[in-house]
DNA sequence: TACTGTAAAGTGTGGTCACACTTATGCATA
DNA sequence: TATGCATAAGTGTGACCACACTTTACAGTA
């Protein structure tokens, strides 16, 4: 069983996992801000509608609010975060099962499009990089080890995609996860989703050793489709206990 | 032939098209500014490469430079706009080819998967609407009316895809558009470009009224696949003519 | 004329503050 | 105990300013 995700909810709040700035590394503070809370968000370390302040989020990482803001305001354009009520506090999105579906349907055309174009140009490199990722998910998911998962699905998805070489693509695949990260971190609490999401992988992993296009892009559509089937039973258990459990 | 689109290129800037702001409407500062701007780049009022200034941007809409940022930060995040030179400062992008290609593949997929899935839900008076488009358009065709082409043009697409009532979708395709929006108002002044596009959009307007998904996808893919090529086309002859003309 | 170095103008960046507004808190009252 | 109201705390928002940096302009020199 994964552990500790469920700790309270709000004693542990995302920024915890979130390292103070270390500030001047030529980057301008905004885009470290940026960069950091955009991974975060796709790793799952921020709960469905947990609340961001921005004065907080400053003390946090040791600046101003302005960097801050700028940086909020970029993922809310990404779809990462919403303003919620007349306080215009921004907060993670609680995805209703319409968006999810809509954004498993883009997923299923966008990836497996960039996964059928991924097929022929799988460096050897590459390939190992994808292999290794795989076969630390495997350990992740006997371990129970819900952050080694994550980071590793997203790893190993990434690996292949970035093979297409587009850019712009890969942008837009990135806001998906973006917008999916935190009510992944829910699903996978459940084991059964694992096993089954380690099939398609695994299925993944053949093709690619074979150069098998068509049969990758399958695999990719098949883990998509599983994986936002458990996202929606997630989403709806989810909401029932936090309605009864909360205030 | 369309007119005044080249008009010594640096002395009307897309600002001049930008009503400074009518406070107050209830939204804030930065919200309108965003939405102003993205407007703005869909239609084409600014040229691929245009340098934006936070401070002249906010003079000509009556603000601080604050708000301002944070919008062109936002629309940065959106691809609309990407920071340049040392100075930091902030143009619209000037595609590649390549990210060109991507572009097309990505609206093919999905601009395609939505009207394959609005075609079924496209009320009468919708349909009004959108064949008023499409006339609007040939009108713009026949006239040379750039601004209003483009205005229907994305109005007309716009009005399909929102029938297929996927939020997230709408706003990826609508993101695709934004990229889109700075190059496509120079492929305007192609007149072989109107003529073949009015082509598509008519089998689609004919599809709609037969209510044919299929032929209706197939339409908009046509479109998507012949504009991507005048697109290319009209890149390559504006990188020379800007390369030998200007500084 | 061509070139160089200095000054000026312009750029984004981030820190701070006052403001309007909403939400939470707590005390007084029924 | 429950309710209502006033106060306090917290929120985002937008303005301003100092700073570091880059680009441009211009003067002086070879």
């Amino acid at each position: 069983m994964i552990a500790s995700t469920t700790q309270t909810s709000t004693a542990r709040d995302g920024w915890s996992r979130i390292a103070p700035l270390t500030l001047s590394e030529g980057a301008t503070a905004q885009a470290q801000i940026y960069a950091s809370l955009r991974e975060a968000l796709i790793s799952g370390y921020f709960q469905p509608g947990e609340e961001i302040s921005l004065r907080r989020a400053a003390a946090a990482l040791g600046t101003s609010v302005t960097p801050v803001r700028e940086a909020l305001r970029q993922i809310e354009s990404d779809g990462g975060l919403e303003v919620f009520g007349g306080n215009r506090v921004l907060r993670v999105p609680i995805l209703s099962e319409a968006e999810l579906i809509d954004i498993r349907d883009i997923r299923v055309n966008l990836e497996g499009f960039a996964a059928l174009n991924a097929a022929g140009h799988i460096t050897a490199a590459r390939k190992r990089l994808i292999t290794n990722a795989c076969g630390l998910m495997h350990r992740a998911a006997t371990t129970g080890d819900a952050d080694l998962y994550l980071e590793n699905n997203w790893r190993f998805h990434a690996l292949i995609y970035r093979a297409a070489e587009r850019p712009v693509l890969m942008g837009v695949i990135e806001g998906m996860w973006l917008r999916m990260g935190p009510i992944i971190r829910l699903a996978v609490t459940t084991p059964q989703h694992l096993t089954r999401s380690m099939a398609s992988h695994d299925a993944a992993l053949r093709a690619i050793v074979e150069n098998n296009a068509a049969k990758l892009q399958h695999a990719i559509v098949r883990d998509i489709t599983e994986a936002a089937h458990d996202l929606t039973d997630t989403l709806r258990h989810w909401e029932i206990t936090r309605g009864s459990g909360m205030k």
